[in-house]
DNA sequence: ACGCCCACCTGGAGGC
DNA sequence: TGCCTCCAGGTGGGCG
């Protein structure tokens, strides 16, 4: 589920709710996620502010003020949940893993079904850049760094479909399945497009195309972030109006225009197992 | 180094 | 109501 619009989104509220706090216990309710998590992490959280959060990719990294950083990842169906002071007293849902109680009143709940999502803790801020999760990432998709050069660059040699390769997050950090079908749609690409021939102009209309979908998506998630403790305390998945995915069948709203009696609809397929959304016509 | 496929999990939706 | 199948926003690891 989360992908980098998502992960952003849940850090700033994270961010509002608890950055400076401190840490009065932890509920650690099973030993792992999809990785073992640190069998000492309450001993090693208790009594530590939260002192700074940010995302890299599509992982949070909260640092602590004893320099320890703890690592959150989401997987697909993670959710932090944040309580207010006084609304902290509901018995653990079925899938709440780890549960941080703040002495001022806060809780925040990592909850997550599928168990895909990570917690993992490392010693130091230079300990965590160089942890093999982070190091090995491709480019942040706002980092002045990452222009059509790079892109192309990092798309030379690649023969599958450049659906498929911006999935990798060496290539490019951040983007999933939504808004790599997205970003493709906007730029005119074809999703069935090998990834090496991505260059020249097609690579400079991809680059702008990836900012473009994942600025309006962080957006409308900030726009959500105003009572970012609603009744359930979730936090980070906003309804989002999507150009094609999920919209098999739809009308394409960019090309139909052009002949409204015959409109070319937004068709599926499967690439490595995953859908693709995407229209057949405007996209070469 | 690259590309493909599986596995890890649970839950929701839809068909019968 | 129950049972079955399929699908889901991620990604590391094993294979060729």
């Amino acid at each position: 589920m989360p992908e980098l619009p998502e992960v952003e989104t849940v850090g700033r509220g994270l961010a509002n709710a608890v950055l400076g706090a401190v840490i009065e216990t932890v509920d650690q309710r099973r030993p792992d996620l999809r990785w073992p998590m640190p069998a000492d992490l309450p001993a090693r959280l208790a009594g530590r502010r939260w002192a700074e959060i940010t995302r890299r990719g599509k992982y949070l990294l909260v640092s602590l003020d004893d320099g320890q950083v703890m690592l959150l990842h989401l997987g697909m169906s993670g959710r932090m949940v944040i309580l207010k002071p006084g609304h902290n007293n509901a018995p653990p849902a079925k899938h709440d893993h780890v549960i941080f109680d703040f002495t001022d009143g806060h809780r925040v709940i990592f909850s997550d079904p599928r168990r895909f999502g990570a917690l993992l803790m490392e010693p130091s801020a230079a300990a965590m850049a160089a942890h093999p999760l982070i190091v090995a990432m491709g480019p942040e998709p706002f980092d002045p760094a990452f222009d059509a050069a790079a892109l192309s660059a990092a798309l030379k040699g690649r023969k599958s479909p450049i659906k498929t390769v911006l999935l990798d997050q060496k290539v490019v950090a951040g983007l999933g399945n939504i808004y790599v079908c997205e970003a493709l749609y906007l730029a005119g690409i074809s999703p069935t497009r090998l990834a090496h021939t991505v260059a020249g102009k097609r690579a400079e209309r991809l680059v702008p195309a990836i900012r473009s979908v994942l600025e309006d998506a962080i957006r409308a998630g900030g726009s959500t972030l105003r009572d970012y403790v609603q009744a359930s305390g979730e936090l980070g998945y906003f309804q989002k109006q999507f150009s094609v995915y999920d919209r098999e069948g739809h009308p394409c709203p960019r090309c139909s225009v052009d002949d409204p009696d015959n409109p070319p609809m937004i068709m599926r397929m499967v690439q490595s197992n995953r859908s693709t959304f995407y229209c057949g016509r405007c996209q070469r």
